[in-house]
DNA sequence: CTGATTGCAAACATTTTGCATGCTG
DNA sequence: CAGCATGCAAAATGTTTGCAATCAG
């Protein structure tokens, strides 16, 4: 009821698929791809198109709700667009961890005044091993 | 007479290609796509396949010579492996600088303690106008 | 001369587009 | 019932692979 409230909020309207895929990127605290949004409304039985995730992808993104992110393995990736964090990916398993600390301090008035470049978003990733292959 | 040697080091054959793509990485100070290669080459008279430039890449990035980044748009840069830095990206025209600066202070130590999770490199890039676009 | 390098064709993966059908509001 | 949403087919884009011909050492 939650999506199907900010689904009406932004003009769109409530289908099976799209309240599906938008409670499954919630249930997930890491962004996924298309291939696995599919297989997963394919295991839940619910009838969707490579195509329609597309489209539902390129919608969500256009009214904020959801956020394309892109790490290095030329395919792009979808998280519920909330709080600004970063990522841990794994590089032995692939495994994707999100962090909600600040951890960094970017000084983005110094690149402003340096560059002369108005930033108004920034990406940060994180590479290396998790815990789990790091004890491997 | 530069690349000439890294190639020998790297027990790699020196041929004109080869020579052309690393001069024209060098001389860019931003990353360059695939296309953007191919079209200096060819404005340069040297010829040279698509493919043979993939696999230059392949080869480079192996080598340690070449680095792969990528942005938002779903294809992959290339620059030459040197000190860390980030980049600038200019969501306008697309242009992209690269900063030399620190400009940030990541706390490997914490993210390690905290989430347990070994970083070996990060990317950092920030997006929004430069300087030209700001003022348009 | 030997094997690394290249070119061409074709395969592959991901994403986009066109159009007719179907479902939401 | 009007128009948004979907499915299917096909195309566009970026990248990889197979294989024979060529060039560097």
């Amino acid at each position: 009821m939650e999506w199907k409230h900010t689904l009406k909020e932004n003009r769109l309207r409530v289908t099976p698929a799209r309240m599906a895929v938008l409670e499954l990127l919630e249930k997930k605290d890491a962004p996924m791809d298309i291939q696995a949004i599919l297989a997963e409304l394919s295991a839940s039985s619910i009838p969707c198109d490579q195509v329609t995730v597309y489209r539902m992808m390129e919608t969500f993104v256009e009214k904020g709700m959801v956020k394309q992110v892109n790490f290095e393995d030329g395919k792009f990736r979808y998280e519920i667009e909330g709080e600004h964090h970063h990522h841990l990916v794994c590089e032995q398993c692939g495994s994707i961890q999100a962090i909600h600390d600040p951890c960094l301090a970017v000084s983005e008035t110094e690149v402003k005044q340096k560059y002369n470049f108005q930033i108004t978003r920034h990406h940060l990733e994180f590479f290396g091993l998790c815990q789990s292959c790091a004890n491997l």
